[in-house]
DNA sequence: GTGGATGCAAACTCTTTGCACCTTG
DNA sequence: CAAGGTGCAAAGAGTTTGCATCCAC
C-alpha cells in the first residue's frame, strides 16, 4: 500500500459508490469500467491490502462467497470497524449492513463457555424486492 | 438413498458418535476406521443424500468450510430441523450447537425489509479450552 | 442379474502465488 | 532507476461430476 495506482483507485471507487457489499468478480466488473486491463488477481491483492489497512470490511455470510464493503469515513477515523450485522436478500442476493445489534449474547452459551463476539445474519426480502421490484 | 451400504453406515456412525459438527475430511478420516477404502467423493455424495433426506444438518459458519451434524432422533421424528445456533471455539476450532435463541430479530432490519429467518454464531472459548484444556 | 453406489480422476469454483514486465515516486 | 504493483498462468483448497466397476437386493 505504498503507491497510488489507477487500479487501486478504480477498486476503491467501485466499493465506495456501491450501496451494498460486492464480491470480487463484481468489483472486477465495475472497476474495469475505469481500468479495462484490470485483473482478478490484482483485485484480490488490493482487497487484501485494503483490508489489512483497515479501509474495507470483509463480509462473510454463512455458505456464501466473500463480499467486501467500503468502511465509512467515521469508522476509518475511529480506527475500528464498527460492530454491525448484515441483511441478505434472498430475492436479489444483495447484502445490506444493519446498524443495530441485539446486544450481548453470553447468556445463550452453555455454562463454562466464554463468549467473545457474535455474528448475526438476517435473511428475507429487502425493501426493493418486497414492494414488487 | 435406496441401498444400505457399509460406507453410508460408517458415515452415519462417525457423525452420530461425535459430540460436535464435522467437516467432510474429518468425517472421511473417522469413517475410514470402519471402511478403509472410503473415498472423499462418496463422503460428499452421502452427505448430500443424507441432507436431502433430512437426516443431517449442514452447518455453515461465516468464512469457514462446511461442517455436518447428525440430527437427533426427536428432530428426525418431528420432520424438521429444530432451529438453533452455533458456538465456535477459536482455540480448538470445534463447533457446538446452542439450543437457545434470542428471539425474533425483525425489528433490527430497516423499514420495509421483511425478515424471514436469522443465523447467529457465537465465538469464544469452549468450556474445555477455557479451563486450560 | 440389474440398477444404484463406489472409487478414481478430471473438472470446477474461489483464491493465492511465482515471475517477468511495467509504473510510480 | 529502484521498488512496488500488475498481468498472466499455474497452483491450491474445497466440492462436484463422468465413467467403469462393484455389490446390495
Amino acid at each position: 500500500m505504498e503507491r497510488h495506482t489507477r487500479q487501486r483507485q478504480a477498486l476503491i471507487d467501485a466499493l465506495t459508490h456501491s450501496g451494498h457489499a460486492l464480491s470480487p468478480p463484481e468489483i472486477l466488473a465495475r472497476a474495469q469500467a475505469a481500468v479495462p486491463s484490470l485483473n482478478l488477481s490484482t483485485v484480490y491483492r488490493q482487497l487484501k491490502a485494503l483490508h489489512d489497512a483497515r479501509k474495507i470490511v470483509r463480509v462473510d455470510l454463512p455458505g456464501q462467497p466473500a463480499r467486501f464493503e467500503a468502511l465509512c469515513h467515521e469508522a476509518q477515523a475511529a480506527k475500528r470497524g464498527h460492530h454491525h450485522h448484515y441483511f441478505h436478500c434472498s430475492d436479489c442476493d444483495r447484502v445490506y449492513p444493519i446498524h443495530a445489534c441485539p446486544g450481548r449474547m453470553a447468556h445463550l452459551a452453555p455454562p463454562g463457555f466464554e463468549v467473545q463476539r457474535h455474528d448475526l445474519t438476517l435473511h428475507g426480502r429487502c425493501a426493493g424486492c418486497a414492494t414488487g421490484h
